[in-house]
DNA sequence: AGTACAATGACAACATGCTGACATAGTGAA
DNA sequence: TTCACTATGTCAGCATGTTGTCATTGTACT
């Protein structure tokens, strides 16, 4: 019953929690002067790294929250003039979010405080553990998302 | 810039924020039935685990977050009759917490959940593989924990 | 085309986290 | 003992997440 790999994989799931908090303080430290918040950081991050252009329930399905708050930060940061929306030939209610020349600037700064915090965080480990790494986390993620 | 290594991380970072909230997704709808949340669940499984008592601001020690959301959560479980506070001997004002009878049941409860839930989503899983990504988690951790 | 079902936007209520601020209790050093 | 500093309880404001609901748009099947 209190086998290994139940004690592991509680272990595994508090840490996740743990970590998920420590990198929401560790962003929003990181942003703090860009008037970012973790939440801004996250949206922005998302659609950085995606190729084709998301829509919030797109964004909202990336980062694995709902779209409703999706929603209300990109409201916001529109307003703030961060993103638009573009009109998406695939769907006439549903907008593409896009970064605007000024969302690109706060991002291009982002990217500045950013990359040496992501250096300076996986100097010592190895890229092969990373991708492990990842691969199982996504593994669970592919798990619990149905 | 765009190195390998850096989207791995940041890949990395946006997937800890997902499986985060499909994990307490997962855990509100396994403790649903016993009326518990997952921030109540957190509370409760720091206290059944500690072995000498816990105050309120011991308890947000433990899981790192705030006294007051912690003070805020156990206020409505003593209400809710889980928790009592109980005289300090080391301190006038700093209560500690403790699991009623009914709170102790609840926590059992909460095991017979749990048990079977990690069963079924580790069985395809090796064990080195979680101990791995178990290490690389707890290694960011320690980083971002000062 | 028509129709049932899914996806989306919009709004509301609520849970949970954070920080700040203030008064009081506890601690340790001069 | 006294005094400065820390820890704690308490209250408030705010950011961000969830779910629920409803109207509308898209999609897929007959």
């Amino acid at each position: 019953m209190h086998s290994p790999k139940r004690i592991l994989f509680l272990d595994l799931v508090l840490s996740i929690f743990r970590l998920n908090g420590l990198l929401i303080a560790e962003g929003d430290a990181l942003t703090e002067k860009l008037g970012l918040t973790h939440a801004r950081w996250k949206v922005i991050g998302a659609i950085a790294l995606s190729s084709a252009g998301l829509t919030v329930p797109g964004v909202a399905r990336v980062l694995g929250q709902s779209r409703q708050a999706v929603q209300r930060i990109t409201d916001v940061m529109v307003v703030d003039g961060l993103l638009a929306y573009q009109r998406n030939p695939k769907h006439k209610r549903s907008v593409l979010i896009t970064l605007t020349e000024e969302g690109n600037h706060v991002y291009n700064m982002l990217r500045e405080q950013q990359d040496p915090w992501v250096m300076e965080n996986t100097q010592e480990i190895p890229i092969e553990e990373l991708d492990q790494t990842l691969r199982l986390i996504r593994r669970l993620i592919n798990k619990f998302d149905k």
